[in-house]
DNA sequence: GCTAACTTTTAGACGTACCTAAAACTGGTT
DNA sequence: AACCAGTTTTAGGTACGTCTAAAAGTTAGC
């Protein structure tokens, strides 16, 4: 009789064995996240994106491991296995889906759901996961932009590129906004009427990192280049 | 700087100080429930009901009495403090609002609610709880006929008693079912047309801890003693 | 190719929440 | 009053997820 399960099965293993997996969730959900930007990642970018010291994400990543959720060298880095994967587009769905139900069912704004989501995520069953995508008619993308990974694990892809990196004369849609930006740059984004969806033209980029000149919905608009940096674009 | 805070302040501490104080919340939940039956409460109770072993409830009391949480004395029992009384409320309110949402807003079955409004209770912030208080216009119970704390921590009185305790002729309201009975039990109950608000009359109680006849809107129901303590009413 | 600076891992510790097993206490019987 | 049965507490151990501090490994400059 081992003393732990060999490798989680999907989501439901939460209510089934009745264990709290909540840690194991949150490092898989992040591993997933830093690797879009850069895998294989190191035990100390989980640790920054994570909060926590290095020694802690470290022996994290060794429990992970141990679980077959993900690989791992010393020294070298850190990938999701398929296992892994699973868990964490779960997670990532059932959070996106309920910022959505917050904003759509409850008349939350889109800049105060992102931590009720992270305690709500690791708590949902199939069963409500089901009846809240229902309820939303099956939705593809959070309010964030963020597209939500299909039960099949499936994610659409977008070519986001940063609204910074576009050149004057450039017609784009925002596409989404990291959900972890802070709720002040969120409320200020919104006051621009940077949200997803919206499109826009860009004016001049003056050099040396100074700011952008936007024409959004006929009103021009100046951002500096690290809330350009904040906000993603689709070329149009 | 002390460890650790002295008296829990109530509900919002969870978002506040970033700990999970879901086992803290679950026993001060389990206490309440067992004051309303017999007051003081033996930490045997406690462990019986929180399905651990005897020290394992002693431990946890005694942790409960240095946050100031409940009253105890070794070898008499357990009761809950103000501070106590006032967590375990809002957990109890939460639960039960939630409860009442996945029904009313999301069309699940009232016999199969309890297990995922038992994760879904401890994080729950002020604000959502308030938004879903809303949605469901400030409701005073919730579909297993519990009342629902108001956030004042009054509690509507009902003076249920057990429908086996019940003389024949003794016309009664089906007031709550426990909502911890199995959901067989529950789907059996609702069978008989017995759910909150019913109302029956009992014909006949067959000695020796024999079965109850019941005149449930004009259908005779037997049902046995065990089903009978399941179900509380209050006598019309 | 050596060394300094940095990153990563290891080692040992702590608090939570559980366990098992043994000790201490309680209340009722003789 | 002493014993017995049952309850309750204590003592010591485990897994998780974090910490700090020290050791080991990697990379870059010279």
């Amino acid at each position: 009789m081992s003393p732990e399960i060999e490798t989680l099965s999907l989501g439901s293993s939460r209510q089934r064995d009745g264990l709290n997996h909540q840690a194991i969730e949150d490092y898989l959900k992040t591993i997933y996240g830093l690797e879009q930007e850069e895998s294989p990642v190191s035990t100390s970018r989980i640790a920054a994106a994570r909060e926590v010291k290095p020694g802690s994400a470290t022996s994290m990543v060794q429990r992970l491991h141990k679980l077959n959720l993900v690989n791992y060298e010393k020294h070298y880095g850190v990938t999701l296995t398929d296992a892994g994967r699973d868990i964490a587009l779960e997670v990532i769905r059932h959070h996106r889906l309920v910022e959505l139900y917050l904003i759509e069912a409850l008349g939350f704004g889109w800049d105060e759901v992102h931590e009720q989501a992270d305690l709500l995520e690791h708590v949902i069953s199939e069963k409500l996961e089901e009846r809240i995508a229902a309820a939303l008619n099956h939705p593809e993308f959070d309010p964030h932009g963020d597209p939500i990974p299909g039960k099949d694990g499936r994610v659409a892809d977008l070519q986001n590129l940063p609204l910074s990196n576009l050149g004057p004369g450039t017609r784009a849609v925002v596409s989404r906004i990291p959900d972890d930006a802070d709720g002040e740059m969120l409320r200020y984004l919104g006051s621009l009427g940077l949200t997803p969806g919206q499109e826009l033209v860009v004016c001049e980029v003056a050099p040396f990192d100074g700011p952008l000149t936007l024409d959004v919905d006929g009103a021009q608009q100046i951002v500096g280049r690290r809330v350009a940096g904040a906000v993603l674009v689709r070329r149009i």
